[in-house]
DNA sequence: CGTGCCAGGTGCCTT
DNA sequence: AAGGCACTTGGCACG
């Protein structure tokens, strides 16, 4: 239990220290910005982080219900209340927390954060197909990314035996409607701008029924793959063509 | 400081009572399962909630660098660290984490979690139109609204004046490409399903330029509103018609 | 700064 | 269980 005085200076010393800032406590939560939230009495844990992004959390589910980054944090006594605000323009939002009681405080001074290294991204897979498109299909060689398209407008740009341009979209998951409508998209922009035949061809573990059936709609081309995440490098077991069978188009 | 012996009965304890629980300490960070990761030793917070959903939060960013839900949470001494290991399988995951120094457990006997009252979600957005379409567009009748099709679930579908059918789609932020292709698609269902010519509508308060231009190559078409986020009901202030203008074709 | 796009997306709801 | 989708999506990279 802590007075509001006491948990005031706390706060405003945790924060100005960039602290990592916990306050527990039973509080109501209003948010106004993007949407709008109100969150009734309840004890909860607000977090307050080195950068200013706040968070509170109830004892359940990962995502916290609310939350702000790069705010403007401030702290103040009102009537029977300690009122943690959190404010920002662009979009302009706020969250305020009314604490009716505050159980907790914690801060812990943190050192610099230590980086997240991530393997078997969908970068890494596209890194991993380019070095050696041969296994996708006999021929196939990857064009310089960079050159006439604009960085990151398809994944991979290669080209096939007979000299086609091939857009290849790699996905590292189940491919959906998006993959291939954003691999249709892609395709018709490098046809535009080639002015010949563009082919497109979809990299995934898996792609959804109807992810399928416009992908055969749009004349676009699927591969399956299989994956294991290995370290530190992903490796890629094998590739199998999928072409639709006359049955599966009766 | 606490000694690995004391921390683990203290961890053990809290988890057994659904507690939240707050460990923080110096520790390294090993993620294997949908994609691998391995995060520096450092000082970091790890949060376990009562649904045993836990993160590992540094000292910025709103999300946690790892996480886990649903998994099967266990604590052991193992060399010179303590280890907390979640696991899961389906997808088969496993986080663990090598704390070499605990600093600071925390645990919070919690209530149950109360829920957020959201306002201005799309849903909300849509009940609201689907009340009064009339100022939509005149003589436009509501059907049925969230109509789920083989491909997706239209937010509303509806008649103009002289019987068409108007599929409408709305978005609360500015609509991009997905939107479109979205709308496009129940469009194209509800047509070879009434075998009858079908409008679709799109309603945003803005559009991404590319989205435009396909939307109007499709024949869709596209309003734009403004809405006030309220409590207890967010207001649509207006809707406007935006159709291309000669000098925007040349 | 906006635009585009991936994410170990998360969470919710429906079939 | 899997599909489909919204989300105050968050976060990053690029123009």
């Amino acid at each position: 239990m802590f007075s509001f005085g006491q948990a005031r200076q706390r706060i405003e010393e945790a924060i100005k220290g960039k602290q990592m800032l916990l306050v527990v406590g039973n509080c109501y939560v209003e948010y106004w910005g993007r949407a709008a939230s109100k969150l009734p009495k309840g004890k909860r844990l607000l977090m307050i982080k080195g950068d200013s992004s706040s968070a509170i959390h109830q004892n359940r589910l990962l995502r916290p219900t609310n939350y702000m980054m790069n705010a403007r944090i401030s702290c103040e006594e009102q009537d029977n209340a300690l009122v943690l605000s959190a404010k920002k323009l662009k979009p302009k939002e706020s969250i305020k927390v009314f604490f009716y009681r505050v159980d907790d405080i914690q801060s812990y001074e943190m050192d610099s954060a230590a980086d997240l290294r991530l393997f078997g991204s969908e970068r890494e897979l596209s890194n991993e197909l380019m070095k050696d498109l041969s296994f996708l299909e006999e021929g196939l060689k990857p064009l310089k990314q960079e050159q006439a398209f604009r960085k990151g407008i398809a994944d991979l740009i290669a080209e096939d035996k007979d000299g086609n341009i091939v857009v290849i979209e790699v996905k590292r998951r189940k491919a959906d409607f998006s993959a291939v409508t954003q691999l249709q998209r892609y395709a018709k922009q490098v046809e535009k701008i080639n002015g010949v035949k563009t082919r497109g061809i979809l990299v995934a573990p898996e792609i959804m029924k109807n992810a399928r059936d416009l992908l055969e709609n749009y004349g676009l081309e699927y591969y399956s793959f299989d994956f294991e995440i290995g370290n530190p490098k992903t490796k890629i077991k094998g590739v199998q063509k999928k072409q639709p069978t006359i049955t599966e188009f009766m």
